[in-house]
DNA sequence: GATACTTCAATGCG
DNA sequence: CCGCATTGAAGTAT
């Protein structure tokens, strides 16, 4: 299971036909093409060769070649050739340089970036004029366009679970690679540094987005109870294409005298809603608010207004994504994809300041999965967890996690897993010391991003493997944290996954695969959850163990092979060359096997799926002079409460070792991709 | 088609 | 922890 609001149990209670059947009256094609039809969603090698029926996506300054170049760009090279030196994206353009030599550079800003600027910046600017400025970095068209994008033109106009999940994640790699050269770059305090539009504007300029045709009521790829956490993120989907609008809608003027008909909404806080209720809205129209130049006025029967309208008399369904305030981040809100709604009635009334306001009632669609419900209940059981039905342990860990860790089963009888010990961190015996010399860095106020004299950024290829907010920026063989013997302090942005939990976990039954563990709060991609503890063993012991019959079903075992999977940012997407240090092999420099079955933390519920959200990722830090290998997982994408959370357990390396094969597993996760058995 | 306008962002400062 | 100013980009409208 994926995505969506997860919950395990709860099978899709209604009849979808009869949602469906509530047509859009100008629906363009099926909602629910039939899977079969749909392509599949492949990745071929830029260079090819492709899939029948599949051709590669020429990037604007690439024209494909036997065609014509864009003609709105005579300063493109007329014909592709390979980049010679590839810039380093490292080299951004100050905002000093920008303002003295931006007519050179704007002809190797890569397609579409400097013109659209000019046009937006003459409103506000009567004495500014001259700040044309700061061409936002800009990158070689020479060498993104190496880069073919991976969708195809059918996968931009409709897409599927895995074009949504490829799209998001592509976006997300590029957004927090985006986010650490910024963070390093000590750019002049007070600019505005917006790595979530850098990333969306690099990806929706080549095509890299899906469900670019609109459309009423469900977008495939996108499941109920689905979060993001950038506005730019629902554009990329095609949930909602207005990147600051509230009101999306099609149709309406110049397009064959249709009327306008509302096709989603955001509803976040901006204006006065009542968004408390979990399955009705009082929506805001838009329009009327005061800004910079204009004063609070009356709304108009206009544009997004008067599709709200046009949908209501119409009762066709409308989208609704709830803007909730992060919790762990107060400044950021995280928007939730609440399904479908109708509108029920609407009104004018006065606002707060005199002027006249559209309200809208929406009214959730019945059946549909919940998704913002989900949050509700959680607020409750977070402030009172004896209020969580089928709470068996408000903390199974006794306290040795700085979070608790409630133990609930609303499924069955059972009163818990099996005895264990519970450790949050791992037992090594002497012998699995790594001895590395060196180590630990002298940063005396926590290792600040882009200090090349810090060892332990050295170490990490010159990179804070972390953003400033303490996401994992690439997978890598293995990540290096501060020890205790920095004197760089708790607060170091490089001790992410030695401080322990940062979300609140459940383990929880599930109905048909033992214990499993999810989270009452959001985690967003590059999030780290939990390390794996559990004691540490060689191969030796292990085949022994189970050769004496014992079978263990909690061991982790980096030998095994592993699917690999895309996670990091593509460097050709930046300009940038791909690093050795970039690998995201599971080749690491030391395999680890552990087992959890008598001493373990949370990791050790965690269920395998052949299409996971969490990988694993080795770090090591020193402690008391020796260094120590650990297992972390960080979530693959952005994981909504209440969604189990998974990783690959791996597969054995090849036939039969010493009968290890016996303990293959028959799979439910249920995935697309799923291999039909995993391996305890 | 270019350009102007609108808009329930996202940041960081004070 | 707020209010405010600043900088923005997609889509719609002209």
């Amino acid at each position: 299971m994926q995505g969506g609001s997860g919950f395990n149990a709860v099978p899709p209670a209604f009849d979808k036909s009869r949602v469906l059947d509530v047509k859009p009256l100008r629906s363009l094609k099926p909602i629910f093409p039939n899977a079969n039809e749909a392509p599949p969603f492949v990745c071929p090698s830029p260079s090819g060769p492709f899939p029948p029926g599949y051709s590669p996506f020429y990037p604007f300054s690439m024209p494909p070649p036997s065609e014509t170049p864009e003609v709105n760009q005579p300063e493109e090279p007329p014909t592709w050739t390979p980049p010679a030196a590839p810039a380093p994206i490292r080299s951004f353009r100050t905002p000093e340089m920008a303002n003295g030599d931006v007519d050179q550079s704007g002809k190797e800003a890569g397609p579409s970036n400097s013109k659209k600027r000019s046009s937006s910046r003459t409103r506000g600017s009567t004495s500014s004029q001259k700040k044309e400025k700061r061409s936002k970095f800009e990158l070689n068209p020479a060498i993104t366009s190496n880069y073919v994008v991976p969708i195809s033109q059918a996968q931009r106009d409709d897409g599927s679970r895995d074009v949504v999940d490829c799209v998001l994640i592509t976006f997300e790699g590029l957004r927090r690679r985006l986010s650490q050269l910024e963070d390093a770059k000590e750019v002049p305090s007070g600019l505005a540094r917006r790595s979530d539009l850098r990333a969306a504007n690099i990806l929706m300029t080549k095509g890299f987005r899906t469900n670019m045709r609109k459309r009423i009521g469900v977008v495939p790829g996108v499941e109920i109870g689905d979060i993001f956490f950038f506005r730019m993120e629902l554009c990329m989907v095609g949930l909602h294409s207005q990147s600051m609008g509230g009101i999306d809608w099609i149709g309406g003027k110049g397009s064959l005298d249709e009327e306008p008909l509302a096709v989603s909404i955001v509803s976040s806080g901006y204006y006065d809603d009542d968004a408390e209720d979990k399955d009705v809205l009082i929506y805001s129209g838009q329009g009327g608010a005061m800004t910079r130049d204009k004063p609070v006025g009356d709304q108009k029967l206009e544009r997004g207004n008067l599709a709200l309208e046009r949908s209501m008399r119409r009762a066709n369904e409308v989208r609704v994504i709830r803007g909730i305030r992060d919790v762990a981040n107060p400044n950021a809100k995280i928007y939730v994809y609440d399904g479908l709604y109708v509108i029920q009635e609407s009104w004018m009334e006065k606002g707060k300041s005199g002027a006249n306001t559209f309200k809208y009632k929406l009214v959730r669609v019945p059946g549909q999965l919940e998704a913002f419900a989900v949050w509700k209940s959680i607020e409750k059981w977070k402030e009172n967890v004896s209020s969580r039905p089928g709470l068996i342990l408000p903390d199974l860990t006794s306290g040795a996690e700085t979070i608790a860790v409630s133990l609930v089963n609303d499924i069955d009888d059972e009163k818990g897993p099996a005895y264990f010990t519970y450790c949050s961190t791992p037992k090594y015996s002497k012998t699995f010391a790594i001895v590395q010399s060196s180590y630990g860095c002298s940063c005396r106020k926590g290792c600040a991003a882009g200090d090349l004299n810090c060892a332990c950024i050295r170490k990490n290829s010159g990179d804070l493997p972390y953003t400033a907010n303490g996401v994992l920026v690439s997978r890598k063989p293995l990540v290096y944290e501060c020890g205790p013997s920095c004197p760089c302090g708790p607060n170091c942005k490089i001790r992410v996954s030695q401080s322990g939990l940062k979300v609140r976990l459940e383990v929880f039954k599930t109905k048909d695969r033992g214990w499993g563990i999810r989270s009452y709060d959001p985690i967003r991609a590059g999030a780290f959850i939990c390390e794996y503890t559990g004691e540490v063993i060689d191969k030796d012991r292990l085949k022994k163990k189970l050769q004496e019959g014992d079978n263990d079903e909690y061991i982790f075992d980096s030998s095994r092979s592993y699917e690999p999977f895309k996670w990091n940012y593509e460097p050709g997407l930046l300009g940038e060359e791909a690093t050795n240090g970039a690998s995201e092999d599971s080749d690491i420099p030391s395999p680890i096997i552990m087992t959890a079955k008598d001493f373990g933390n949370v990791a050790r519920f965690i269920n395998h799926s052949c299409n996971p959200n969490v990988f694993w990722q080795p770090v090591i830090y020193e402690e008391n002079n020796e260094s120590f290998l650990h297992i972390a997982f960080f979530a693959v994408r952005h994981i909504p409460p209440m969604a189990e959370l998974t990783y690959d357990y791996g597969t054995l390396p090849q036939e039969g070792d010493n009968g290890l094969n016996l303990r293959k597993k028959k799979c439910l996760c249920g995935s697309s991709k799923c291999r039909g058995y995993f391996v305890l």
